[in-house]
Parts: structure tokens; sequence; C-alpha cells
DNA sequence: CTGTGCCAAATTGTTAAAATTTATTGATAA
DNA sequence: TTATCAATAAATTTTAACAATTTGGCACAG
């Protein structure tokens, strides 16, 4: 019988060493909400699981650690990061100011090739709706919308600045994935980020800074609201 | 006869795992230079040059690459990574603009008790020269000159921001140290920060959001230069 | 109800060795 | 001389078995 995450390795071509295999495929978990916050993440459970011993185990865990999907207690092993409102609102709002910064100095140093990426990655996400199946819809439209969002902050010119935005949206997407399940993408819901995209796009071109980081602001916000009442309908403070 | 690691660990008393104190005194040996860009970090030496087994080793190599201060290369081990003109640029660039931000919120969000210990941090850094030996001074008034930014940056009042500052300045003090190597705080040097961190806090205190962020820009700026030249001399591009 | 001491379970670390991969060397052929 | 290539050496990566330490729970006594 296959573990996990040979299940999980069938498609990627590159093997590469034990540790960032199970690095990837625990984190895909975790984000997903395979394992619950404040979760005990047992050694030996986890070793038949994902078919590793403990060396690369504990490589790939305290990677995690480093990324604030895991907390690690000294001689009591590892469990789920837990979640909060708290951190819900630090983490949106940091994300918010950090995005802003990044369109910022992207309208101010993008080219003439960045210009076009944007118009054509909001392109592809616009045109996302001629896809029929109601599930191959949600992962093809938060595909391009990734693409879009990354076409725009990548006109900043700073790769220091982009791996810091790509570390914190690590952190945002186990939060994240709550919106994404519980809108399921409606066709309301969807007809609105529309209009934010194409607002954005608007703005972006005229290269009016100001007006765009208060949209991107405003746009990343969003799903706040919706966020806290599903946490909170969970019993999380 | 004690290794390197227990050397360095005499001082701390909250003993924690191996691996964490791999990493903490690999970190500083990288940082302050002992290890070349590039250099290949053989997994034999390192076990006994800090006398641990390769469990903890990798786990400790594994966190320097996602600090970006050790690059893996597949199969075939661990390498320090390359410094660059390119990167120099980059990484300071990244954290002037991201210093700028976390200033301008700081001011919008920063209360009594932030304004009170700016004053008291840039008090304290200001009367560093009262320490009479040479070694000391510099120890002393790196020490001081950092709990002075820290605290200007606590008021931006979000842990994630502050996460992303520190993440950003152990990339950053690897090319900080050479400059704090080449000037050794000279007297004239001396002079013009502490003009600088004054100039800081007057702009701050009138809460002038604008020029304090433009100050804070141009403060964590003129390093570069002299880096840029000390690169230069050991050949690296 | 509250400690105390013991036992089971889990973490943490070492060692040795297997499996794989990369680097080197040296002999052979063009 | 130069290039090729197989054999060998070296290093990484992983597993497995074991020792040491620590934690958590639970019976039991006060």
């Amino acid at each position: 019988m296959k573990n996990a995450m040979e299940i999980a390795m069938e498609q990627d071509a590159p093997r590469q060493n034990l540790a960032i295999s199970a690095y990837r495929t625990l984190k895909h978990d975790i984000i997903r909400g395979r394992y619950a916050p404040k979760e005990k993440l047992l050694m030996s459970r986890l070793k038949e699981c994902y078919g590793v011993s403990t060396g690369p185990l504990r490589e790939a865990l305290s990677q995690l650690v480093a990324d604030r999907l895991v907390v690690a207690i000294s001689q009591r092993g590892y469990r789920v990061a837990p979640m909060s409102l708290a951190e819900l609102n630090d983490i949106y709002d940091a994300r918010a100011q950090l995005e802003g910064l990044i369109l910022r100095l992207a309208i101010e140093r993008g080219d003439d090739d960045w210009e076009a990426s944007v118009l054509a990655t909001a392109h592809r996400l616009a045109k996302v709706t001629d896809i029929s199946s109601p599930d191959e819809l949600l992962d093809g439209w938060d595909l391009r919308h990734k693409a879009f969002h990354t076409a725009i902050a990548s006109g900043c010119n700073s790769p220091h600045l982009l791996q810091m935005r790509n570390t914190l949206f690590d952190q945002v997407e186990r939060y994240r994935h709550l919106w994404l399940q519980e809108t399921v993408m409606s066709p309301a819901a969807l007809e609105q980020k529309r209009q934010e995209h194409a607002a954005l796009v608007e703005v972006i071109l005229a290269r009016d800074a100001e007006k765009a980081a208060i949209l991107m602001r405003d746009h990343l916000m969003t799903p706040v609201p919706i966020i806290t009442r599903v946490l909170q309908d969970r019993g999380i403070s």
C-alpha cells in the first residue's frame, strides 16, 4: 500500500530528498486543515503515515516551525500552530501593508513587460468562468488569481521583498483556505472580485500609486470578516 | 578538550536541544565570516567541530537554508551562501523599504509608551562613548544601536511585520559585519551616526511620517558604498 | 481532596551500517 | 597527447536499533 507522501509525489518529477518531500506534504496537509490547530504531531504516527524515519521528519518539522505553521515545545514534541482572531487580524494587516508597499514600488519601477504581464494574467483570470466543472473552477480560479497578484508584485524588482511576500503568504494561506471553503466561489462573490480586479488594473496602468495601494489593501482585507465568523463558529477566539 | 559549541554556549543558561544550539553557533560563525562564501560545509568536519551527530546537524543546516545563509545542493551537501553586489543592493534596498513602512505605521500607531522607549534607547545610545575599552565600545554600541532601532520599529504593533524585519536583518547582518569591521567605529563615523539618530528622534517625536521615512532610508543606506568597496577588494562582483 | 512515587510513553541523540550519488583516478584507445 | 570510460573512493542521505532524559498519568497514602 502506498503512503500519503508517495501519492502526493506521483506528479512531481524532480525527486528531491525525503526531508523536503515530507516538508511539502506536511505543509500542504496543515494548510488544508487535515490536522487541527494545536493538534499533537506524534513522531511515531507521522513516521508510518508519511513513510520516513525520524531524521528527515525532524528536518521537515523544524522547517515548519520556521514557517510558524508548527510550534515546538522543548522535550514535548511538536504541535500544529494554534489559530486565533488576533493572528488572523495581524497577519492580514501585515500582508495588506506589505503588498501595498510592493505595489507602490512596482508602479514606480515596473517596465513595459511588467504592464504586459499584468494585463495578460488579468485577462486569463477574467476568462476563468469558461471552465465548467465546479471543483475545477475553484482550483483554476485560485491558480490564476495567484498568478495575477504575483505578476503585479514582481514589478517591484526586488527578490528579497518578493521572498518575504511568499513567506507571509504561506502563513496566511491556512486562514485563507477557510474563506475559500466558505464562499465556495458563489457567482456573486466572483463578480465582486472581478470588478475589484478590473479597478486594480485600471489604476495600475494609470500609474496612480496612491489609489492603487488603497484599492489593494481593501481587496486583500475583504475575506477577514468572513473568516472571523468561521473561526468564532468553531469556538476560536 | 572543549569543542566550539560548548565554548559558545557557556554563557547561555537555558540549555535547549542540540539542533537549536548548533543552529545558533553555526549562524554566528557564518555571519562573522569564519566560513567564506561558497565554502563547502563537510558533514564529517562539522560533526567533530561542533560535537553533534548527523541528526541535529542536518536540522540546523536546513534551518540555515531557510535563512538563506546556506544553500543545499541535492545529493551534494551544503555550502555557505554566496555573496554578491547584486544581493547587497537588493537586501539593503528591501530593508530600507520595509523599515520605512514600519516607521510610518509606528508613527501612526505608536502610543506614549512607545515614544518613551524611543527616547530612552536613544539616550542610552548617545551615552555609549563613556565606555573606554575599544572592543567593548564596538560591542556596546552595536547592542544599543540595535535596541534603539528595535524600539522604533516595535511601535508598528504588528508581530508579523516585526518578524519579517528580523528575518531580513539576519540576512543583512553578514554584509553589515563587513562594514562594522571596516569602519572600526572611527570617531568621525560615530559622530555622523549620532547626528542622524538625533535627527530621527526629532522627526519621530514630531510625528512627521514623510520626513522620518526618508531619513530612515538614508540612514540605513549609508553603509552600502563602503561594503561595495570591501566586496570589490575581495574580488566579489 | 491533595501530594508522592512509580511506570509507561515520547522525545532526543548517538552509533553503525546500508543505499545512492557524486567525484576521482588511471588505464586504454584514438 | 587527448579523450573516454570503467573502477574505485568519498560523501550524502536514510534507516534501524539503542541509550538517556523527560514528561504525564495513575495508583496509593495521608
